[in-house]
RNA sequence: GACCCCGUAGCUCAAUCGGAUAGAGCGCCAGCCUUCUAAGCUGGAUGUUGUCGGUUCAAGUCCGACCGGGGUCGCCA
């Protein structure tokens, strides 16, 4: 709703004053610091001031008076030094707002069929558990997901399993060399459900191993990796039990968090289903990589690292490298081909990228995924029979979310960059890197789970999870500690509830909690990890959230308890509750409830999932207010009663809807 | 060294293209449960937005310099 009026605002003044001013300016809109300024204030006539040379006050004064009337403001008022502020008409936002909240989706469902968006996100590479940061990444992904298509887009989601890169082929190696097992020892360990814990600390100790054994690490990781690229011998096959193994174990812990997916896109068919081969021969035939033949990267293909060239600062650069400073050279290129043939990860992306955007002129083969974790349709790509069955995933996608952590912008800029060498900027435009920075241990909480720090490590705010060390909060791990600490107040509170709804109950408040807790940083913010803000139901937290839809649910329950009849609310009546000073109370409760739309928006527009986060937050805040101020069931006023009770329900609509996005559920009772 | 990100209340973080009096949560203090669930609510204290300069009607936000922290620059991803 709000959306839909402050566009139409902000079109009405565009359209106003580039008739009457001939000016084409952009409408910044803001809300005001109080709800007695109004609802939409717009700063357009301080610029406006300076075009005409005249004070600001006057032209928002002239505006204000030849404004043709906008569906939604009641009036338009000269506020500040010159600032126009628009007031909602109260009464038909009620109403608009029922309609909106029975309908569910937004209008604009034609975008469902125009174009393509893929969300690729989790892709962690499948040799052990996933950790907190993994969860972020996913979490992430999948609440853009969600907001896309409440948006009315067409997403697919994918995650990229990078089955034959070089962390496989150190769990591999740990299996083969320092395990010494035979692949059908793996086969058998690879059906126990903790496959990927075990994996987990083999590939802490392989990395160990091969850090104290140099010389013959690079050997032993060449020659892997090298088998599992080709598809034979024991690596191959071992490799191929424990990446499946391990995306199992990972779709399972995602679906424990409500995060799933449409298609697995696997490394090892980009390779055998030739996806890079032809990839690599555009990549030579229009020179974007080039072989070199010195040096210490000879041997490899490498592209050449070129210092970002826009505007004004290609000049000084062309000037720099003809002055010569082209001797230092190469530190910075990116090598896509190793010198005993293997292809880097960042070569498999820009084939994978092709192909999202319908470039490459090939396509995967697909099955279904044998293990899905609730029995849902999960789709993989195979290099065996194609499934006539399967959706077209190979259909161009228009735009392209790659969530991936803030430290590979260098290599998401390479792959980029080599979209533009082929000659597909568009494509390289449409790639969005969705960066998001790290999750970290706080020092003490390295400490909690064992890990011993170093005097400097200690001294940092954070220390970095790392796989190869071993060091980081298994998911299922938190998660299960969230769920136990969950159902301890559920029974404590609860305790008519079966064992099964206690449990259920307190699932939900554990995604909630640890979701939420994720979506509340923006993308930029480092989270330093401790249990004790993570594991926290209060405040500003998802039960928080939570706790106000199951407040409301109680209501009406009792409501229909008592039998109390509902009368119909008419704008007019709710206009008069709305009214004035003491209606601004109730009219923020139902101008948040109202702007669902614009915090959808904005998280699409800023690509920031927080907002969400944000607004959902912000709900709750206003209902929980409005909750201890109004007894909604005693209150004597039929009319003013089924109006707080519609207000009521609106909210519950809306913060339902909001917690969706972020694919948390609101229990009934908690 | 080059490039990128960050620096806001005691702590963790917000702040919509540059907009009106910089906001939340946690923690602390004082209150509120025979009435719809206290995982809640109310009130109180805490700020030279790292420093200096510049642009602007308007700067936490943009520009420059500096200080402090983090990251990237691997034949890992």
């Amino acid at each position: 709703m709000y959306l839909e009026i402050t566009t139409r605002f902000r079109d009405a003044l565009a359209k106003h004053i580039r008739a009457k001013y001939h000016l084409e300016l952009p409408i910044v809109l803001e809300r005001p610091p109080k709800i007695e300024m109004g609802e939409a204030a717009s700063p357009v006539c301080f610029e406006l001031a300076k075009r005409l040379k005249r004070a600001p006050r006057q032209i928002a004064q002239e505006i204000q008076n030849a404004l043709p009337p906008v569906p939604g403001v009641a009036k338009l008022e000269v506020a500040g030094a010159g600032y126009l502020n628009a007031y909602f008409d109260r009464g038909a936002f009620w109403e608009a707002a029922q309609t909106e909240a029975k309908s569910g989706d937004r209008k604009d469902s034609q975008n469902r069929l125009s174009h393509k968006i893929i969300v690729e996100h989790t892709s962690i590479n499948p040799n052990k558990a996933a950790h907190i940061g993994h969860v972020r990444n996913a979490v992430l992904g999948d609440t853009m997901a969600r907001t896309l298509r409440q948006a009315g887009r067409n997403v697919q989601v994918q995650n990229y399993i990078d089955n034959t890169g070089v962390q496989v082929a150190d769990v591999v190696i740990g299996f083969l060399h320092m395990e010494k097992r035979t692949p059908v020892s793996v086969k058998m360990m690879a059906m126990e459900p903790r496959f990927d814990y075990y994996c987990w600390d083999l590939y802490a100790k392989t990395t160990q191993f091969l850090a104290e054994n140099k010389e013959q690490a690079a050997k032993l990781r060449g020659d892997t990796l090298k088998a599992i690229e080709e598809g034979r011998g024991e690596e191959a096959e071992v490799g191929q039990v424990v990446a499946d193994a391990i995306v199992t174990c990972h779709l399972r812990t995602m679906a424990r968090l409500g995060i799933f997916y449409q298609l697995l896109a696997r490394e090892s068919e980009i390779l055998h289903l030739h996806f890079w081969d032809l990839a690599f021969a555009k990549l030579k035939e229009t020179g974007t990589i080039q072989f070199v033949t010195s040096g210490k990267m000879a041997g490899c293909w490498v592209m050449p690292w070129k210092e970002e060239k826009s505007g004004v600062n290609a000049e000084s650069a062309d000037i720099k490298n003809a002055e010569g400073t082209e001797e230092e050279e190469n530190t910075q290129d990116k090598i896509i081909v190793r010198s005993n043939g293997t292809v880097t990860y960042v070569g498999k992306d820009i084939a994978y990228q092709l192909w999202k955007f319908g470039l490459l002129g090939k396509d995967f083969h697909y099955s279904k995924w044998p293990k899905a974790p609730e029995g849902e349709d999960v789709w993989s790509t195979t290099s065996g029979e194609n499934d006539p069955h399967a959706p077209p995933f190979g259909a161009p996608a228009k735009t392209v979310y790659n969530v991936i952590d803030a430290r590979q912008a260098y290599l998401q800029d390479v792959v980029a960059q080599g979209l533009r060498g082929l000659g597909h900027a568009e494509a390289a435009e449409n790639s969005i890197h969705l960066s998001y920075e790290i999750v970290a241990l706080t020092p003490r909480c390295a400490a909690e789970m064992g890990y011993e720090l170093s005097p400097e490590e200690a001294k940092k705010p954070y220390v970095e999870v790392s796989g190869r060390k071993g060091l980081g909060v298994k998911a299922d791990d938190l998660i299960d500690q969230l769920e136990a600490a969950a159902l301890g107040e559920v029974q404590q509170r609860h305790a008519e509830m079966t064992p099964e709804e206690q449990k259920s109950t307190a699932h939900a408040i554990a995604v909630g909690a640890l979701r939420f807790f994720l979506l509340k940083f923006t993308r930029n913010a480092i989270i330093a990890f401790d249990f004790k803000d993570a594991l926290s139901f209060e405040g500003e937290t998802g039960p928080y959230c939570q706790y106000a839809v199951v407040r409301i649910r109680g209501i009406r329950r009792k409501g229909v308890e008592a039998g109390a009849a509902r009368v119909a609310v008419t704008p007019e009546t709710a206009q008069k509750f709305l009214a004035g000073t003491e209606g601004n109370g109730l009219w923020e409760v139902l101008l948040a409830a109202g702007s669902l739309d614009y915090a959808v928006d904005a998280a699409i527009v800023a690509q920031e999932p927080a907002f969400v986060a944000k607004y959902a937050f912000q709900l709750a805040q206003a209902f929980n207010n409005f909750y201890h101020k109004h007894h909604i069931l005693s209150e004597a006023d039929e009319q003013k009663r089924a109006f707080l009770l519609g207000l009521t329900e609106l909210v519950e609509a809306q913060l339902v809807r909001a917690l969706n996005l972020m694919g948390i559920d609101a229990p009934e009772k908690m």
